[in-house]
DNA sequence: ACTGGCACTCGCTACAGTCGAGTGCCAAAG
DNA sequence: CTTTGGCACTCGACTGTAGCGAGTGCCAGT
């Protein structure tokens, strides 16, 4: 069945008036609020049809009704738009990421701003290792028979691994190891590892070889196959606001969930620079089907490096929300672009 | 006015009770579950004594004895020794810790083992670079007037940052300031750069003294001054444990401490090796007025390099928390020793 | 010094009654 | 066919009352 203008009308106002106040709404009140133009019986009339499509239902017999994760589904897609940042917030978000003075710093800031401006919880990938290319591969002797490898990606991103070599290696060892590696592993991507390695292990000295494998070991292992994402989390004190009414009751399963970097991975980590909502039910995440996510990918111009986004109730003000969670991922990229 | 042995049994007796099931605890209760070997009729003395002295209170009349803070401190003090840990829990410590890749994975695991055993939310700080040494420092250059500096430190903390030059470098200038940087700092700690920096200066081919400068001041600025400390926390979903009936109903305020870096260090930064129990109102901050927190320094052999302790309800299993928090400790600085 | 007895306190639960926001339905008007 | 005003009904929230029971303080007796 076909809703018409006005039932899509009074979604929309239901939408907003349950968000704005946390409690259901009724026909009455509705109609004071907004300029429906008319009266109390139709708006019900039209609330019966909404919800017996599932836009909205009623908590219980003889209260006001309260939109449905189907009905704020309809709300995002139709009904909504993207409201545009005041020039407060511009202002703040400007101020708050000049000044980072590396990558950590830069991801931290990101997660806090974001967490104050939508006033939830803020969730920032890392730059993805598996998106970066190599600049540059630093080889540090800790013992005779131990070298500290440390990788240094295009998006600021540095990690560091200890190898252990099967046999002793000395210092102008090291320098040609070191010079090997670099010149063939600058510029590829770590996933193209592997062939180069190959290539390398058969170029080397013989008596390089045992440590230039155990090099391509560690990288691989714990840097590509592990592919080693990074997440940033704030402003989990935002779950308490609205005194337990959203998340019926309990914040634990949500904590449990946010703890778990491998479901904030998934939740956030982008692949496309679109914006995603999921709501309530969308989750593909038991804990989290009383909250609603959104997220972006982010990066230096168009390419995408790693996703961010918020997470919050059902009951979330999706047009505000939206807007700031672009327009964070905009600057941010715009700071990665600058190094 | 002393205490006789028997009172401070009574008082034992209440927190024992009182930590494990949450309920004021009565006169009869106590009796029939410990052997005291006197009838109910004495405890209320006791107990109107231990009152009066301000170590337990009545919520409201007619209701049974909790434990106050100054409670708490007296059985934590005098009355309860450390619990030997299971040979279950001395297991998950080991299987937890080994295999960790680098010291983000060692403080990682760390702080999540930390989490399960004792249940609570746990801390961990990362060693702590003011007293670490330099063990080497590579620059890379990323243009010819931006270089990215590496800090790695003996405990594993590897640090990086941008600096930019005031004129344009060249590859083989690059290698000089690096052998000569390295040349001097290395072994020193972060904290005694400045007379090196400036010997640097003084030594430095004039057309690398503007470089040496930018350098040095991005190292004291970063990382010396805003003395670079960072922690690593898990198991806030503990704090729902126990419904809201521990921190008097607002997880709101505890959230948001936890998102202060500062407090928690301020919390778990031990300089000595003694463990710290923090309880209730002993506490600094208005927000952990209703938690206590159980800290120890760790570190490779008796230096202390860092802190890590746990967090959680004043009714705590305190023997149990302080031995866990010391036995990962010992682990942890076990595992750090290796390297 | 300890104990048994006893009156008292007070939070908790159950229950009944009232209030009011909100609903569904229906007949009449547009 | 849509809209509207009217009306009876529902049901959660709140209030007040009463009984229960765990726990206490006090006191007299051993």
């Amino acid at each position: 069945m076909a809703l018409d203008d006005r039932k899509l009308d009074v979604l929309r106002a239901i939408v907003e008036d349950y968000v704005a106040t946390q409690e259901p709404v009724g026909s009455k009140s509705l109609v004071e609020r907004h300029q429906l133009g008319v009266s109390p019986a139709t708006v019900r009339n039209d609330m019966a049809v909404l919800e017996e499509e599932g836009y909205i239902r009623q908590p219980h017999t003889s209260a006001g009704r309260v939109p449905t994760d189907r009905g704020y589904r309809l709300f995002v897609d139709r009904l909504s738009t993207v409201k545009p940042l005041s020039p407060a917030e511009r202002r703040a978000i400007e101020r708050f990421l000049v000044g980072a003075v590396d990558l950590d710093d830069v991801v931290h800031r990101t997660v806090r701003l974001l967490a104050q401006l939508t006033r939830q919880v803020a969730v920032v990938q890392y730059p993805s290792l598996s998106r970066s290319t190599v600049r540059h591969l630093e080889l540090v002797p800790i013992s005779t028979t131990r070298l500290m490898v440390v990788v240094i990606a295009n998006t600021g991103r540095v990690e560091q691994r200890l190898v252990e070599l099967p046999l002793p290696i000395d210092e102008t060892q090291v320098t040609t190891l070191r010079r090997l590696t670099n010149e063939k592993l600058v510029g590829s991507k770590l996933a193209d590892t592997p062939p180069l390695v190959q290539a390398l292990v058969d170029e080397a000295a013989p008596e390089l070889a045992g440590a230039t494998v155990a090099l391509s070991t560690v990288l691989l292992e714990t840097l590509v196959e592990r592919h080693e994402e990074r997440v940033a989390l704030a402003g989990t004190a935002n779950l308490t606001r609205g005194g337990l009414l959203d998340f019926q009751g309990s914040l634990r399963p949500i904590l449990e969930a946010l703890e778990e970097e491998v479901i904030l991975l998934k939740l956030i980590g982008e692949v496309e620079p679109i914006t995603r909502v999921r709501i309530g039910d969308e989750n593909e995440f038991d804990n989290l089907r009383s909250t609603s996510i959104v997220s972006t990918g982010y990066g230096p111009g168009v390419t995408i490096v790693g996703g961010l986004g918020v997470l919050g109730p059902t009951r979330m003000d999706y047009p505000g929300t939206i807007a700031t969670v672009r327009a964070v991922a905009r600057y941010v990229g715009e700071m990665l672009a600058q190094n």
